[in-house]
DNA sequence: TGTTGCGTTATTGTTGACAATAATGCCCTG
DNA sequence: CAGGGCATTATTGTCAACAATAACGCAACA
């Protein structure tokens, strides 16, 4: 067992990866043993990963039942980017107003990266540092409540994307990623330029175009579990 | 050992209302055994307990140091209510637009239960049920993740408040007790008539309020830092 | 045939003992 | 007498065995 707490972020972020690529369906069962053999940590761990993940909801942690990947319903996928507007459309306010050179270079640095994801293909890389982009304005803006708020939320967005954006990737998603690449990049701009209500606007805007790309009609799912409709929490 | 989660939950108020009735004060240590001794629980429930206090950054949980009750900084206290109040009015706003008789009688009685509370002098009740009021607010408005990010830091403000009101006091905290109580109702009326930009206003204005009665200049917890480094238990 | 009850198995929850680590006090030395 | 290193103690972190609970299958019966 070799597990310091360094690990288990790195099994956190394993697991959320699978999460996202769909390798892990909503609803999917997550026993303890299972993981624990899986990653060679001790059921301990296994517990204090589970927990974070549900502290994130990208798990649905039943008591003496089990940990269950989550399914994020429509109201909820609708909720999640009306929080992230809401936040983050003040986090761009704040940015915006005091942004440094400092700042502004590493915000470009991070869209660089970004930017190589998409062209080599990897694309839950490119997933984790689009929402990673978001985390890193949050971070700059110095607002660390706001941005804890972001943390718990991120995550699940990129659930809810994973899961909804299936039906609506008319144009594919390549186009989407480069869309959101280049809304970040004029983001970037605007709030390197001070151009404070416009960055603002900016962002509203393209969290609307992430949601709009959504498909999310409320009667999609129906054979959802039913232990997990009635169990409480 | 007659524990259940329930038992759990019960604690945690317990704590919580020692903290914000400051006996204990910022900085103390939470020994886990000592925990265990005082509510006859288990160490493994004990250190349940302080990681969810830690969650609610109530305690700082320094790994294999121990676990301290927090001492937010004059820039948190001013970051939480910045968060309440963009959160908090968009939740009026939500409420107001939609408000049924019956989530109008459900706020009524709530704000009866504090009233009663601060005739009998209740200070702590006092205080958890003015909190409660914002969280069912929040439930009312039906966003459960906007909720949750209240139910994060409205017992962070209620730390906060009591920390830093004893100078701000110059009124008396019987006059703040009464002031937040009207405010209350005030903001009720405006919900429940639907005057939606009102009651936004009434929320948005309620907040600063109870902000400006806090004495946050960052020099002044010198001071207070001694005392609390000085005094023993 | 469908269903109820029971026994078995699989899985989660809890605990107490042990290991690792940090805090404390003591003694020894310069 | 001050300071640094060592031994002791106190506290947190981890694990593995055990208990509690829920899922499952089977059989008996209507």
């Amino acid at each position: 067992m070799n597990n310091k707490t360094n690990d288990l972020d790195t099994v956190y972020q394993r697991i959320w990866e699978a999460i996202v690529a769909h390798k892990l369906l909503p609803g999917t069962r997550l026993k303890e043993e299972e993981l624990s053999e899986t990653f060679g940590l001790s059921r301990g761990f296994v517990r204090k990963l589970l927990l974070q993940l549900s502290y994130h909801k990208l798990v649905n942690l039943v008591p003496n039942s089990g940990a269950f990947v989550a399914e994020p319903s429509p109201e909820e996928a609708r909720e999640i980017f009306q929080a992230r507007r809401l936040i983050e459309a003040e986090l761009v306010r704040e940015l915006a107003s005091k942004c440094t050179a400092r700042e502004k270079a590493l915000l470009q640095e991070h869209l660089e990266r970004e930017h190589q994801a998409i062209e080599q293909g990897q694309q839950s890389l490119r997933i984790r540092l689009s929402g990673e982009f978001h985390l890193l304005i949050g971070k700059l803006a110095n607002k660390p409540v706001l941005t804890s708020f972001l943390h718990e939320i991120i995550p699940r967005s990129s659930l809810i994307v994973a899961l909804y954006q299936g039906a609506g990737a008319r144009k594919g998603k390549t186009h989407h990623s480069g869309l959101s690449c280049s809304e970040h990049n004029e983001l970037l701009d605007a709030i390197a330029d001070h151009q404070v209500e416009r960055a603002v606007q900016l962002m509203v805007d393209h969290l609307d175009e992430i949601e709009a790309q959504l498909q999310l009609e409320p009667a999609a799912d129906e054979d959802v579990n039913l232990k997990h409709i009635f169990a409480e929490i």
